[in-house]
DNA sequence: AATTCGGGGAA
DNA sequence: TTCCCAGAATT
């Protein structure tokens, strides 16, 4: 594409946005907080899967500056099963940094200085809200650009992000400064809003719909039937399985012992049970849930793994406990992990909580107001709901 | 340049 | 199941 079609270009897809745009509820408005939080919440995830978390992180943080009043934990139990929690960290962080700050940076270096902000978002806000010609990268636009392009090479690779980055700067609009004239009066953040449309609508990974792309006049994989190989794919990671070993060590009034999880740890800022990664030859006897239906009675294949788990609990948090019941197994997928989780009852024989780590006994009907990871959470769902009563578990 | 991040949704 | 997702930070 030459700069000569870049009118034609953009005014065939700016129509087609008008057309068939989704009403996205953070494309209805310009002020950046919402903005931004839906920015942060969209890095490697769903709109799908986005939507009732912005409209409920909104609800409970409705500015930038209650965002920063806000203790950590609120913000991250508010951002519980989206995943990649720095990303909550971070924005926590950042609001902090705008409220001290005073006003939002309304550059896209500025915008890159904080926390969790890169290049894509800096130019999404710096368009998106100020209406600047910040240009952008993302999944979408990077198949669309890589197709329009014909760009045969890794769209992945540095060379390949330059190329990109360098048409996603040549096809917005001239800003009047850059003109030297009256400018086009079409919005960058428009031009931003419509490719991505079309990249996660039309020029989808599989079987792009071409007949319905407002631009294929201009697409070099289209006018070249190389549609279905470009972009070449992401290369995929190889699978790990691990087994782990939870346990809720319960006190005699019914609370159960949770710890946060350190700043140096996954799951920063979270909560959780004492959590294992017990060495193999205890888990490989171990039954499966299936083989032990309906309940989880203990064998003697759980018999190792429950006495060295005593003594880890003992390690990790100063309390002394009998680990005895099985109360549930997940197998939980998730990135490039395959997990088993053994999660086992405990009682509390004694000992204190250790000194300088987090812990806080709870009772299991409280944990709703703790941030928990997902298999946290369905252990801790299971505890409430078994209501756990009686003597040793 | 490669890896981590430990979640969910759609097909 | 598999593949992908409005990426950023770290190593």
């Amino acid at each position: 594409m030459t700069d000569a079609d870049l009118p034609a270009f953009r005014a065939a897809l700016l129509d087609w946005y008008a057309a068939h745009g989704r009403d996205l509820p953070w494309r209805r408005t310009r002020d950046p907080y919402p903005i931004w939080v839906s920015e942060v919440m969209l890095q490697q995830t769903t709109v799908a899967a986005v939507v009732p978390y912005w409209e409920r992180f909104l609800e409970a943080f409705p500015t930038v500056e209650a965002l920063a009043a806000a203790p950590e934990s609120a913000v991250l139990r508010l951002w519980e099963g989206l995943g990649y929690y720095s990303r909550a960290r971070n924005l926590h962080a950042a609001a902090k940094a705008v409220v001290e700050r005073g006003e939002w940076p309304r550059s896209v270096e500025g915008l890159r200085d904080l926390p969790g902000v890169g290049r894509y978002t800096a130019g999404a806000v710096a368009s998106f809200a100020f209406g600047l010609p910040a240009p952008i990268v993302e999944a979408n636009t990077l198949r669309l650009y890589a197709r329009l392009l014909a760009y045969r090479g890794d769209p992945r690779s540095s060379a390949g992000q330059a190329a990109l980055w360098d048409f996603a700067e040549r096809i917005l609009p001239p800003s009047p400064s850059e003109s030297g004239e009256s400018g086009s009066g079409v919005d960058p953040g428009l031009v931003n809003q419509a490719v991505m449309e079309l990249g996660g609508t039309v020029c989808t990974v599989k079987e792009p719909r071409c007949g319905e792309c407002p631009v294929s006049d201009w697409c070099g994989a289209f006018t070249t039937g190389l549609q279905s190989e470009i972009p070449l794919p992401k290369a995929r990671p190889k699978i790990t399985e691990v087994t782990e070993a939870t346990v809720a060590v319960r006190r005699a009034d019914g609370a159960v012992l949770v710890r946060q999880r350190d700043a140096d740890e996954r799951w920063a800022g979270l909560w959780d049970f004492p959590r294992f990664e017990p060495p193999s030859e205890l888990t490989t006897n171990v039954p499966t849930l299936d083989a032990r239906q309906p309940a989880l009675p203990l064998g003697d294949g759980d018999t190792p793994l429950l006495a060295w788990l005593s003594t880890a609990v003992q390690e990790q948090t100063g309390v002394r406990c009998e680990v005895g019941a099985g109360l549930l197994e997940i197998r939980h997928g998730v990135t490039r992990y395959r997990i088993r989780l053994l999660c086992y009852g405990g009682t509390r024989l004694g000992g204190r909580l250790r000194s300088g780590a987090t812990m806080r006994w709870i009772q299991p009907a409280a944990l709703t107001d703790l941030p928990l990871s997902k298999t946290g959470r369905q252990f801790a769902t299971r505890l409430a709901d078994l209501s756990w009563e009686g003597d040793s578990p």
